[in-house]
DNA sequence: GACTAGTGTCGAC
DNA sequence: TTACGGTCGACACTAGTC
């Protein structure tokens, strides 16, 4: 019996969150901001509903970018992020994901993959139902819209779920894999971006059916080895990636645009403590350890800097991490020359606190 | 050659 | 005309060591 997978992808989250607590909001443009430390409309979008979407507003654009696109439109609203609101909500979401699977992956709060082989028999027209109620349970019992992907695969799944937004549901039986795809712009393979896609239309690829007319060497010349052999399966709709409950972090970060772009260490060494204190939150919340230590600078220029450094134990002391942090930022700032505009903490290389360490170290 | 540590880059959400 | 978040995972590449 073939596998089936779905794969659920809220549409516009944040925004639609918002639109739940104020529905007249779902009225006009929104765009939820991550406004940065510096005042003003400095920061990101996070997301924007379709609304905002129509006038080219979209995630990752600046924010004054944003203004400008909806500078003419009545109406427009543009809220800070508010993340404690997402997660719940997103809790809620999750929850009754899960019952609809027999295998359940937590992507992110607005995603997940569910296997629902057993549950269906491995019958199509059974997993579409499957996907018609999620979406049901979804919207009555929290007024959100979700599009869904069902195909033999987590891959192709993915690809579906966007393919028809908001409120989709698309299904992609297995002897319609390669029709699917083959029309589909290159750049629609999750984990093939912006780089990846000027490289392959510079060497005449811009289709998934111009992918899988070259071979797999030819494809390696292109993107390398490892994502050459990857893109190769995927224009056939090929992944044998099982759908699997999630493992524990493997990093933790806090970063932080600063208040003004600077050469000083001593100013950027203020920030240290409250990155670090971020950092030892999340690592005690999961009661884990680390033994690797990294900073990482943003230049003004956009331009990233790293430096990390491996302890000889693992610990958990937010002493510790400190120490380690402030002397790779000394370090990192001897050569620095262009101003840093954004800073941060990273640990890795992480155990479980388990019995073995002392409570101590978490003060 | 195998392995590890460290750095930088890319991508997803 | 520009403008630009925070967090996480993965991997390519290099250098050093054995």
């Amino acid at each position: 019996m073939g596998r089936i997978v779905l794969h659920a992808d809220f549409d516009h989250f944040y925004a639609q969150c918002e639109e739940t607590r104020n529905p007249l909001l779902r009225a006009a443009p929104l765009v939820v901001c991550v406004f940065s430390g510096r005042g003003g409309d400095s920061g990101a979008v996070a997301t924007a509903n379709y609304l905002a979407r129509a006038h080219g507003v979209g995630s990752g654009m600046a924010i004054n970018l944003a203004r400008r696109r909806l500078r003419d439109v009545e109406g427009s609203r543009f809220l800070p992020v508010d993340f404690a609101f997402y997660e719940g909500i997103s809790e809620r979401a999750m929850g009754i994901l899960r019952g609809h699977a027999d295998t359940f992956e937590y992507v992110g709060r607005d995603e997940a993959y569910m296997d629902v082989t057993q549950r269906t028999s491995g019958d199509y027209g059974t997993a579409r139902h499957v996907a018609q109620q999620v979406k049901n349970d979804v919207r009555s019992a929290l007024s959100l819209t979700c599009s869904v992907g069902v195909s033999p695969n987590r891959l192709v799944s993915k690809i579906a779920s966007g393919h028809q937004k908001p409120d989709g549901l698309t299904v992609v039986a297995p002897g319609e894999l390669e029709g699917f795809l083959g029309p589909l712009g290159v750049r629609r393979i999750p984990g093939l971006g912006k780089r990846a896609e000027e490289a392959l239309v510079a060497a005449g690829m811009r289709t998934v059916a111009d992918v899988r007319a070259r071979s797999v060497f030819a494809l390696s010349e292109v993107l390398g080895r490892r994502m050459g052999t990857y893109l190769h399966n995927a224009s056939r709709g090929i992944d044998g990636e099982p759908v699997a409950e999630r493992g524990p972090n493997v990093q933790y970060s806090r970063i932080t645009t600063l208040e003004r772009d600077s050469t000083d260490a001593g100013f950027l060494a203020g920030a240290i403590p409250r990155l670090c204190a971020g950092v030892h939150e999340s690592l005690a919340a999961d009661a884990r350890t680390f033994r690797s230590v990294g900073v990482l600078i943003v230049q003004a220029n956009m331009a990233t800097k790293s430096r990390s450094v491996t302890l000889r134990n693992a610990t958990s002391s937010l002493a510790e991490m400190e120490r380690a942090a402030s002397s790779l930022l000394r370090e990192a700032m001897e050569s620095q020359e262009v101003p840093v505009r954004r800073l941060g903490v990273r640990v890795s290389d992480l155990g479980d606190a388990g019995g073995q360490s002392s409570m101590d170290d978490y003060a």
